[in-house]
DNA sequence: TTGTAGGCGTTATCAA
DNA sequence: TTGATAACGCCTACAA
C-alpha cells in the first residue's frame, strides 16, 4: 500500500546511486550542495516517502511510543495523552494507544505484544487489578524504556510522574474539616493502587492531625461496575453511621456519589460536603452544587513524560531513566460542594 | 531494543534452518508435527517474538490502523475508539491514535505522515475546519483504505458510518415542539460538517412540518473556544428574540448551554427546553435538570468500522470499500430538560 | 520434510 | 564527492 516511489526508483530517475540519494536526503556532509538540491527537488516531485519499516528494521527503532491506560473515557487520561502527543509529535513520533479496561490480563497481553520492538518506549498507568507486576518488571529488566504516571509501580526502578497525592489529599481533607466535617468518608478504587495508598495516607494523617479517627464503615472500596458503586455509596451515605463529609480519590467516584445522593434526600453541602480529585473542570462547575476539586495537572504530566522520553530516545547514549518520582502539584479549587452552612 | 532472540538464533538453537523454523511457527503443512512441537516449545522457552518491522517490510502491511479524530476529550470519540479497539485487537491489529484538535492543518500533516504505509488503513472523523478535502481525496485515489465515521466526507467514494442524523434531529425537534416549544434555537459547530448539515436539515424539516419557521438569530454557529461559545449562547438566550427551546447538535454545546443558563435566571425546562446529541449518559443524568438526549450508538459505530476494515484487510483480494453510507440509529432518551410544565 | 538463496527498502561501511 | 555492497529479520520460491 506504500504509494509513492522508493529510494531505488528515485535514484534511477536521478541517475545516482541509492546510497547517494539516501545521504543527500539525510543531509550528509559528504554530499555536494548541488546534488542535494537536485535530490530533494526530485524527491518532492515524485512524492518520495521513506518506508518506515525498512528504516525501523535497519535502525532498530520505531519512532513510536506506546501509551497504556486503564480507560479511555476519562478526562484525566484523555488530557494526559493530549500532553504526550503534543511533545512527541514535534519529534516525529507516533502514538500507539491501548486501554486495559482495568483488566490486568489485558494489560499483560498488551505488554507482551509490545516486547518485540513495535514501540520504543511505554508510558503507562497500571490497571486497578495490577498487583502482580512481573510483566512490568520483566519489561524493565530487559532495558525497555518504561515510564509510569499517576498509577505507578514503586517497585520498578524507573521514572514516575505523579501529582502531589499525599499533600493534596491532606489539604483536601483538612479543608473538609475546616468546613465543619467530623465524619469523613473515603472512596477509593483498588487498595493496590499507588494513588489510593498515597491519597488515603494524606486523608488519614489530616484526620489524625485534627484529632479525628476514621470510621471503618465509611471507607469504601469500589470496583468497575458503576451501578454497584452507586449502590454501595448510597448504602454508606444512608447508613446508621452516615458521614458529613466525603473525600473521593478519583473522578468517577465523585460522579457516582452525585448519582447516589440523587437517590436519597441528602443535601449537598448542608448534610454532606464533597471534595474529589477531578480533572474535568467544565463538568465540575455544572454539577449541582458545583464540586470542589483537586485539579490535577493532566496535560503537564503528559508533556513531562514525553519530554523525558524524547530526551532519552533522540539523543545518543543516554543513561537509563533514573529511578525517581517526579511530582507536579495539583490545585484545590473550592466550589459549592464544600461551603459551610 | 528488541529483547528476545531472532529467527536465526532460534534456528541455531534447534539445529534447524531458519526457513524450517519460520514455517513451523506459521503452522505450514510442509512441516512434520514433531518438528512443529519442538520449534514451538523452544520459541516459547526463548521467548521468541517475530520482529514486526521485518515482517511488515516483507509483507507490505503493518497490522496497524490509524484513527484520526478531532478531539480526545469527548465521550463520543473515546467510546468509538473503544469499539474499534475491541474488534481490531482480536485480529492482532494495533491502533495509532491522533487528535487534530479541530485543526485542518494538523489533519493534513497527520494524513501526509500516514501515506508511507505506517498504517494499513485510516478511520477518521474530519475536523470542523475541513472544507478543502484534497488531502483526503488523494489518499483515497491512491487506493489507501479509508473509512469515515460521524463527520464524513460525502464526496469521497468510500464507506461511511453515521447515526441517523436527519431522522434523530427531526424526531428530537418534533419532541420539543410537542412539549410546547415554538421558538427553537439550533446550536452547531462549523456549517461545513456533514453532521451539521444533516442535523440542521432534520431540525428545519420538523419546524416546517409543524408550520414553524426558524428564527435567524437563534441559529448559532460555535467555534473551538468554550468561553466564547458560552457567551454567544448566553447572549442569544437573553436576546429580544429569546427561544423557548434549544436543539444542540453536539454534546459540548449542550454543556456550554448549561453553563450559559447558569449565568442567567432562565429556568430549564420552564423557560427553555433542551435536547442534545449526547453520549455521556452518566453526565446527562447528573445535569440539573437531567438532559434529554439523542444517544448515539458510539461503541457500535466503532465496532462496525473495525469489522468492515478487518474483513477487507485480513482476507485476500477483497474489493474496495464500497461507496455507501451506513446508518446506525440513535435513541432519544427523555429526561427532565424537556418536560412540559 | 527440510535446506538454500534472494529480496522487501533502508543506511552504513568501504572502496573508488 | 559518489558508488557498490552488506546487513537489519523475515518469508517464500526453488532445490534437495
Amino acid at each position: 500500500m506504500s504509494t509513492g516511489v522508493n529510494l531505488k526508483e528515485l535514484a534511477a530517475e536521478l541517475k545516482l546511486a541509492p546510497s547517494t540519494v539516501s545521504r543527500a536526503l539525510n543531509d550528509s556532509y559528504e554530499i555536494s550542495e548541488a546534488t542535494k538540491k537536485k535530490v530533494v527537488f526530485m524527491a518532492e516531485k515524485l512524492n518520495y516517502q521513506p518506508n518506515p519499516f525498512a528504516r525501523s528494521l535497519r535502525e532498530n527503532k520505531s519512532k513510536t511510543i506506546a501509551v497504556i491506560m486503564p480507560e479511555r473515557m476519562s478526562s484525566f487520561f484523555a488530557k494526559v495523552v493530549d500532553g504526550i502527543e503534543e511533545v512527541t509529535q514535534q519529534h516525529g513520533y507516533h502514538l500507539l494507544v491501548y486501554s486495559t479496561h482495568e483488566d490486568v490480563e489485558r494489560e499483560k497481553k498488551i505488554v507482551s505484544l509490545l516486547m518485540n520492538g513495535r514501540a520504543d518506549a511505554i508510558v503507562m498507568s497500571v490497571s486497578s487489578q495490577t498487583s502482580d507486576i512481573s510483566h512490568l518488571a520483566k519489561l524493565h529488566e530487559r532495558g525497555f524504556p518504561l515510564i509510569f504516571f499517576d498509577r505507578i509501580c514503586s517497585e520498578i526502578p524507573t521514572t514516575k510522574f505523579i501529582t502531589n497525592d499525599y499533600e493534596s489529599s491532606y489539604e483536601g481533607t483538612k479543608h473538609l474539616i475546616q468546613q465543619g466535617c467530623r465524619k469523613i468518608a473515603f472512596l477509593m478504587l483498588s487498595k493496590e493502587l499507588s494513588i489510593t495508598k498515597e491519597r488515603y495516607r494524606g486523608y488519614l494523617d489530616a484526620l489524625q492531625a485534627a484529632g479525628l479517627s476514621p470510621t471503618p464503615s465509611l471507607q469504601v472500596t469500589c470496583a468497575h461496575d458503576e451501578e454497584k458503586n452507586i449502590e454501595a455509596i448510597r448504602a454508606m451515605l444512608t447508613s446508621e453511621d452516615r458521614p458529613d463529609g466525603l473525600f473521593s480519590s478519583v473522578e468517577k467516584l465523585a460522579l457516582a456519589t452525585y448519582h447516589a445522593v440523587k437517590r436519597t434526600d441528602i443535601k449537598i453541602p448542608q448534610d454532606l460536603k464533597i471534595i474529589s480529585f477531578f480533572s474535568n473542570l467544565s463538568i465540575a462547575g455544572l454539577l449541582t452544587p458545583s464540586l470542589t476539586t483537586i485539579t490535577q495537572p493532566t496535560f503537564e504530566i503528559g508533556e513531562e513524560c514525553a519530554k523525558l522520553l524524547m530526551k532519552k530516545l533522540t539523543k545518543p547514549r543516554q543513561p537509563d531513566l533514573p529511578n525517581q518520582v517526579i511530582s507536579i502539584p495539583s490545585k484545590i479549587i473550592i466550589r459549592s460542594s464544600t461551603i459551610a452552612v
